[in-house]
DNA sequence: TATAGTCAGATTGTATACAAAAATCGTAGA
DNA sequence: TCTACGATTTTTGTATACAATCTGACTATA
């Protein structure tokens, strides 16, 4: 989805809903009422029932005919399946990362990786998430195929909020390097099956991380 | 994408654009003037504008803001990269449906397989099509994660037109029948990473068999 | 008390009207 | 003849009005 600079309301309008629901303001199973939303951001319905069409089409948010919208409830098992989703979709860039990345790609991506292992030294998990979005936002630019990139990076967007406080366990941090470590190995080897392997074993270890820690938060 | 029974013009129009775009009707590029559709299906514009914004995240339509839709036009690098994304998304699910598929649902597969022999000895290209639609749909199934399997589907509908004279190429039916039986072997054994190689082996030959069938049709 | 039916209120679906931007066409000038 | 500019026309974006459906509560009856 090429978000370009696109001033009509229905793509600010998406942006601001898909944020909200992202960041925990309109809580799941919440319903979105048109005029509510109109009203709340000072615009007429159309653009909010067009926006909102927009946001369900990532799966955010759901509408039923006749019946509204309401932002889309995900219970324990879908969680799982979008988690698996988005590891097999992860190891597929991988994949095609190994066999397609450029040269230059390759070498910033190994910059990249040995950058991140300071972080880990100095414990500063904050710094490594951040560049751990760039570490993955660079694999699935380098599997050189757009479609696949983008469902992969909008699974990731939307299960951002449930990955929070992933490098917040303890020993986390030294164990995704060593994991990053054995991607970034088989794809600048440019050994396909290999990085597959590695990075569904990554995110495998990334999901169970999760479920770990997922007593808490009730959906 | 559950299809319920929708009255809604918006979800009628937004099947009757689709297939209009996938039977040819509406060619590659051809711009989509919101009152003609308005007018051609005789509703107003604004079932017309939604309908046109749900077919575009599809990605059959293109919309440009302020400037309208069109068809989306793809060349030959798109359609490539099309078919790449789509047999990484199929092996995924051929290697979950190796791990989650139930007896039963391996058995079914098994039996559809064995019916498709025949089609082959019997060279009715027509009838293998149309089981190896349901062969693919099984194995979607069996991935037991509705959101890869609805990626995976919404691929191969959008692919679905490029891929129409895929058993036509002569001494295609029995490669493709054993491609399918070596999918079938990992996927009955529980074999994941064989399941998966072998669904991108056969998906690889499909891209270059319409490959070499493209320079007839341009984009 | 429980249940079915009906009616009022609220909400979505669709149509139309208006505003703003873009595309088109013609004309003037070099 | 070609280019550049400007007005007209067309098309999209947004707002509002109206129709259809759903929700929920209230009442009547068993």
């Amino acid at each position: 989805m090429a978000t370009r600079t696109d001033k009509t309301l229905t793509e600010q309008l998406a942006i601001n809903i898909a944020d909200a629901v992202l960041s925990g303001e309109f809580v799941s199973g919440q319903r979105l009422d048109e005029q509510m939303l109109a009203q709340r951001f000072n615009v007429s319905r159309t653009p909010v029932r067009e926006a909102l069409r927009h946001v369900a089409s990532s799966g955010l948010v759901e509408i039923r005919p006749r019946r509204g919208a309401a932002v889309a409830s995900i219970d324990k098992n879908d969680l799982e399946m979008l988690f698996v989703a988005m590891g097999e979709l992860e190891a597929a860039c991988a994949r095609l990362a190994a066999l397609s990345m450029t040269p230059i790609e390759r070498r910033r991506l190994n910059a990249l990786h040995e950058k991140m292992a300071d972080y880990v030294t100095g414990d500063l998990p904050e710094a490594f998430a951040e560049s751990n979005l760039d570490f993955h936002a660079q694999i699935y630019a380098g599997a050189h195929n757009r479609a696949l990139a983008e469902m992969t990076a909008g699974l990731r967007r939307r299960l951002a909020p449930y990955r929070r406080a992933q490098f917040r366990t303890p020993g986390r941090l030294p164990h995704s390097h060593a994991e990053h470590g054995a991607v970034v190995a088989a794809i600048l080897a440019g050994h396909a099956a290999e990085a597959h392997a590695a990075m569904l074993h990554h995110m495998t270890l990334v999901e169970s991380a999760f479920e770990e820690f997922s007593s808490a938060s009730a959906a």
